[in-house]
RNA sequence: GCGAAAGUGGCGGAAUUGGCAGACGCGCUAGACUCAGGAUCUAGUGGUAGCAAUACCAUGGGGGUUCAAAUCCCCCCUUUCGCACCA
């Protein structure tokens, strides 16, 4: 008999599924549909990486159990090709992305995607920079404009000087630049955003009720930050004018001393008196200059003072207004009342400018006279009228509606998430489809002019000038206005590369369909997709567009459901020899050796044995071995065995049968890849131990191994005769009765500690297994001399003797 | 700073309604088969003591609850990951 050999194996099984086209599915038609995705892959010049290859394994696993599980399972791969990723590497080598990109997503495919065995259906495949694909984002684009869910804004954003464009708040987290990490700086600009802002509380709200991961569940809720407060309006003396703060502690309003006003508010140029124009306007500038991370870093509270005056509207106090850019434009009305006394912010800047600190709060109610630090808790209010003596929960809402009468309070609920900003002054992108004419305004690109094709062009190197490559290209930017057919000039941006993998999944199965991005029938069927995994980098990114997506494409009425991902699930990250991998520590696994000297057998059952699937692993090189190993094991044990047909009678061979199908099927279901192949390992050397082998363990060791190790499974399927593909065959079913074993080994105890085991019928009776136990010889001898005081029996597990 | 998760042999990791700690694998040791072994097979492998039976110790550290704690509670330490002036 031949040895295991994984080369011709494998050649020969990817070449037999495509030709039978074993994995596509009929969409139309497919009864029992099932939507298997995982989250596609950047096709970079470097090829697959070896986490590419571990997040699709773990999605792959499940799709096909899935599949031996009865299901039409629809996995579709694709390419998310656009972006600044690709665009800088190709400015760097000096290689158009047109000639580049086609070129690595051919490496992927043919020399990497289709080596790893997995179900992936190819007739659906998507390519986000091809025009037939684009032309539907830029739909998508328009869709939501006429809905109202896009405009232009001049507002500070995020600009990434390396990068030479703008990005949104969630590529420009702790300030740094997601792809090339350089610091961010905040420049004002017109650009487009989505208003993801008008879902936050859905957005929110869903959270409870979708199965995702909790990681990426927490991190949402962080992200969207709902809080809930009041707005309180506050007259300026001497101005007709009035300031509204956003707090979340009104029961301190009494111990608010100042406000403070962001250098960006509106407001700045109408307060400021003659005499602090100048130190106003020098702030102003020097704060507009400050980057992102410098604002963060520097711990010191800077700020000047207005000349103003606010009035406290609760007792009629005269507050100084600062400014200062400690307080954000961004977040709630951009002014804040401070209370030193108890916020540790407005402390800090009280003590630094030397401005009156009052205790409005004490947990007794009685004036601590503490004020060396702020004391942000609950407690009772003092110094605040007749408020005081009152809780401050209580005070919260009698303060706001006593406002309220007078229309300068009210509730409010604010959130941390803003608007996504949309434009990116670059090049690789499809090209927003908006045309701005001066008679018209902004008009839509019509639909029969979609798509607006990314035009052709030499140097596609950004100049730093906050204008788009393509606002280079004349013959792009001149066009007539569709409306009225005057000239008019192109908008030069394109969109987020964020978009172009927003709406991916509902392509995938309206692919090739031209005529429509979805089909109403197939997206009807097919979606919501059923199961997703992906890394949770893009818990608060791709994840949160994907949503807002699918909730604008709802209330537009083109889809009659609002969360895109039935489960979500985040697997962990995979590291090497416990750190990091990274091209810099030169300890990246090229995915290709081990294709090539273990095959893709191997090298996947491996990836999900490291550990458990949703917490990441740690790969080492020497382990696969082990893996391997027991693939050879398996090998032998189906060509180098007498096998007797059908099943083994022994009872307790059954049970190990039974129970590691059990096992396995239960843990396939939670992605606890790396024990179902530890219990399936148990379940061959128990086997291994025995006299005489049965086809039937065979056949069921196949079973179980296929998800993992589909191409052995079908090679060795085939040899024991069987029909088909074990790939595809009925997932096994087990037999709870004879999962029981009718033997029971029962730990005893004595005063809790292990003194021996007794090993006894399952259905012997308490008191002959407390006899049983008594009589094991070196319990016996840890009891004597002693009486028993008390008996504890746990059923089937253990006895323990309490004993003086 | 705030929040979350985690800490178990030489290593990756099992075991969580409290009930035999260390499954499975790597590595290591010894033996078998071999011209050879970095192949394969068999046996062993938490620590200390002992020829052994066995005993004691052991799940980051310290307390506690319990007949019984890796698991529950309190305090501390460490690591990782989020968030980071969001009023």
């Amino acid at each position: 008999m031949s040895s295991y050999d994984h080369r011709d194996i494998e050649r020969k099984w990817q070449a037999e599924w495509e030709k039978t086209r074993a994995f596509n599915v009929d969409i139309d038609h497919a009864p029992r549909p099932f939507y298997n995705l995982m989250m596609f892959p950047y096709p970079s010049a470097e090829g697959l990486h070896v986490g590419n290859v571990y997040a699709f394994t773990g999605s792959d696993v499940y799709g096909r159990f899935k599949l031996k599980q009865g299901f039409d399972v629809f996995e579709p791969m694709g390419f998310d090709a656009f972006g600044i990723h690709s665009e800088n590497f190709a400015i760097k080598t000096g290689t158009h992305p047109a000639k580049l990109i086609p070129a690595n997503i051919h490496n992927f495919r043919e020399n990497q995607l289709k080596r790893l065995g997995a179900i992936f259906d190819w007739d659906h495949e998507v390519d986000t920079t091809d025009p037939a694909y684009y032309k539907w984002t830029q739909w998508l684009f328009i869709q939501l404009y006429k809905a109202g869910l896009a405009y232009q804004k001049d507002a500070p954003v995020n600009w990434c000087p390396h990068c030479a464009t703008v990005l949104s708040d969630e590529q420009a987290e702790g300030g740094v630049c997601e792809r090339c990490g350089s610091v961010v700086e905040t420049r004002v600009m017109r650009q487009w955003f989505f208003k993801i802002t008008h879902y936050a509380a859905k957005l929110l709200e869903n959270l409870e009720t979708i199965d995702w991961s909790d990681k990426t569940v927490t991190a949402q809720r962080t992200w969207i930050g709902k809080s809930e407060g009041a707005n309180i309006t506050f007259a300026v003396d001497g101005h007709d004018l009035d300031l509204t703060v956003y707090t979340t502690r009104p029961d301190t309003l009494f111990g608010a001393t100042y406000m403070v006003i962001a250098p960006e508010h509106d407001a700045v140029g109408a307060i400021t008196s003659q005499a602090q124009q100048a130190e106003v306007a020098a702030y102003v500038e020097a704060a507009g200059k400050k980057t992102k991370a410098e604002r963060q870093e520097d711990k010191d509270k800077t700020g000047v003072f207005t000349g103003a005056f606010a009035i406290n509207p609760v007792n009629g106090a005269k507050i100084p207004i600062w400014i200062s850019d400690y307080v954000l434009a961004g977040y709630g009305t951009g002014a804040i009342m401070a209370v030193p006394a108890h916020d540790t912010r407005d402390f800090e800047f009280a003590k630094k400018f030397d401005l009156p600190i009052v205790e409005v709060i004490s947990e007794t109610g009685e004036a601590s006279g503490d004020l060396s630090e702020a004391t942000t808790a609950y407690g009772k209010l003092l110094n605040s009228g007749e408020f005081s003596g009152v809780e401050s929960e209580a005070a919260k809402w009698a303060i706001v509606e006593k406002l309220g009468k007078d229309g300068r309070g009210e509730k409010a609920v604010q959130y941390r998430l803003r608007d996504w900003c949309i434009s990116r002054q670059r090049y690789w992108g499809p090209p927003i489809p908006m045309i701005h004419c001066e008679k018209c305004g902004v008009v839509p690109v019509p639909d029969e002019d979609l798509p607006v094709l990314l035009p052709e062009m030499d140097d596609i190197t950004p100049d730093g000038s906050g204008l788009s490559v393509l606002a280079r290209n004349e013959e792009f930017v001149n066009v007539t206005c569709p409306v009225c057919g005057g000239a008019a000039k192109r908008d030069t941006d394109v969109n987020d590369n964020f978009l172009d993998s927003a709406w991916y999944f509902f392509r995938y199965p309206s692919v090739p369909r031209a005529d429509v991005a979805m089909d109403p029938a197939i997206t009807k069927k097919w979606l919501p997709v059923d199961m997703y995994i992906g890394g949770n980098e893009h818990a608060v990114l791709h994840l949160m567009y994907t949503r807002f997506v699918t909730m604008a494409l709802h209330d537009i009425g083109l889809i009659d459901f609002d969360e895109p991902f039935k489960t979500f699930r985040a697997h962990g990250l995979l590291v090497k020899d416990g750190s990091k991998m990274s091209k810099s520590k030169g300890n990246v696994v090229n995915p290709d050796a081990f294709l090539d000297d273990y095959g893709a057998d191997s090298f996947r059952t491996y990836l999900m044995f490291l550990g458990p699937y949703e917490q990441g692993g740690d790969w080492r090189d020497a382990g696969i071995a082990g893996i391997r190993r027991f693939l050879d094991r398996v090998w032998r044990f189906v060509t180098e065995n007498d096998l007797a047909d059908g099943m083994p009678q022994d009872r307790e061979t059954l049970g190990v049968i039974h129970r590691t199908i059990k096992k396995v099927t239960e843990d396939l279901g939670s992605l606890s890849y790396n024990t179902a192949i530890a219990a399936t390992m148990e379940m061959l050397n128990h086997l291994n131990k025995e006299e005489r082998n049965f086809k039937g363990e065979a056949e069921i060791l196949l079973h179980l191994i296929a998800p993992f190790a589909p191409h052995i499974a079908d090679e060795l399927w085939t040899q024991l005769g069987f029909e088909g593909s074990a790939g595809k065959a009925p997932w096994p079913a087990y037999d709870p009765a004879l999962c029981v074993s009718d033997r029971m080994t029962i730990a005893v105890q004595v005063m809790g500690k292990l003194r021996g085991t007794v090993e006894i019928d399952a259905d012997a009776a308490k008191d002959d297994i407390l006899a049983a136990a008594k009589a094991e010889e070196n319990v016996a001898s840890h009891l004597a001399g002693k009486s028993i005081v008390k008996e504890i029996y746990v059923p089937g597990k253990l006895v323990n003797f309490v004993a003086k």
